[in-house]
DNA sequence: GTCTATATAATGATAGAC
DNA sequence: GTCTATCATTATATAGAC
């Protein structure tokens, strides 16, 4: 385990500048500088550019694993453990302001690029959906559990782009206020149905 | 007029290039196959590929402006207007599927990239903020009249991102009758406040 | 495992003939 | 205005010494 600290340190400084500087614009030279190596080195740990997105998209994929369940067991309702997933538009709002939302601008780049990877990097998609998706089933919406996760995944990405292009975060704030009303409006009808 | 022509064959492929692979990975090989010239006579046209993406964003904000105001001529009622815009996304939904929203992609990728153009790119978003502000103005929204301007857009940007991320059209057409509906309700309240 | 040196291909861009 | 070279630079990737 002591060898793989070099690997690692590579996925963690091109997860950074993935998403910062999107996939395409980064090269090798940047990482290879920012992780205090050369690049020749590189080629032991991964064997080509691709190599190392796949890795990468694997470790974005664990930890927002890890986050979900973190949720799944901070959460005591269903309602709460939505509104954590809309709260991190506002924990990372100084970034998504910067950079955009991780997933969408990654997603969006690939599927432009027709990359071999893209449907990887849609698998983090998946994650949220699916587990925004077992939220609402709890809430009682057993028709349109999987249509509700969608509509509040669409909300956060629109949110995402236009804090992204208008540098404003305050924009964020008021979104979110209305994504919450929407969870809480949607947690009441479903009190009343039942 | 007449041979400036080729000025406008390269704007006009460099647009859809540009559209969809990416500012970035079009290269102008690319797009001087596609147009049928030889790399050397581009450079005839634009200094560089800076200056060629400055005559593309234009061309985009010239259309968007005629098509604003068509809109704006064809719509009897604000609510109309509205609708047009939101309406673009079924029109569209092709294309969005294949490479998401083109105002939205563009503005992140120029936003990752800290390209010079980034600020005239998302002169397209402002355009389109602007039109929206005056329908809901038009509205009675006097108060809140570019918050639903900005709630809509980014409704639709998130639409765009999920559509291209699923590859999904359906999503589309569901997105949408809500937007319309939200649309329809803004107005009914707005009657009944009159 | 890490380095230096290098191969190779593609990119944006230029020079100059026609 | 368009073409055919060609250049300089950068990118991914490889070879081989340590």
């Amino acid at each position: 385990m002591k060898n793989s600290s070099t690997k690692e340190d590579i996925i963690f400084n091109a997860d950074q500048l993935f998403y910062e500087q999107g996939y395409e614009k980064t090269s090798f030279a940047d990482i290879a500088s920012k992780v205090n190596i050369s690049k020749g080195n590189f080629y032991h740990h991964f064997k080509t550019k691709d190599d190392l997105l796949k890795a990468v998209i694997e470790y974005r994929l664990n930890n927002t694993e890890k986050m979900l369940m973190d949720w799944q067991i901070k959460g005591k309702t269903p309602t709460e453990r939505i509104q954590s997933f809309i709260k991190i538009l506002i924990r990372n709002r100084k970034k998504i302001k910067l950079y955009g939302c991780p997933v969408g601008t990654l997603s969006s780049e690939l599927n432009k690029l027709e990359h071999s990877s893209k449907k990887e990097a849609n698998r983090l998609f998946d994650l949220f959906r699916d587990w925004l998706k077992v939220q609402f089933l709890e809430l009682g919406h057993q028709e349109d559990a999987d249509r509700l996760a969608m509509h509040i995944l669409a909300r956060s990405q629109g949110v995402a782009v236009l804090a992204n292009a208008y540098q404003d975060e305050t924009f964020v704030d008021y979104e979110v206020d209305l994504l919450v009303k929407w969870v809480d409006n949607l947690n009441n009808l479903t009190k009343v149905k039942v």
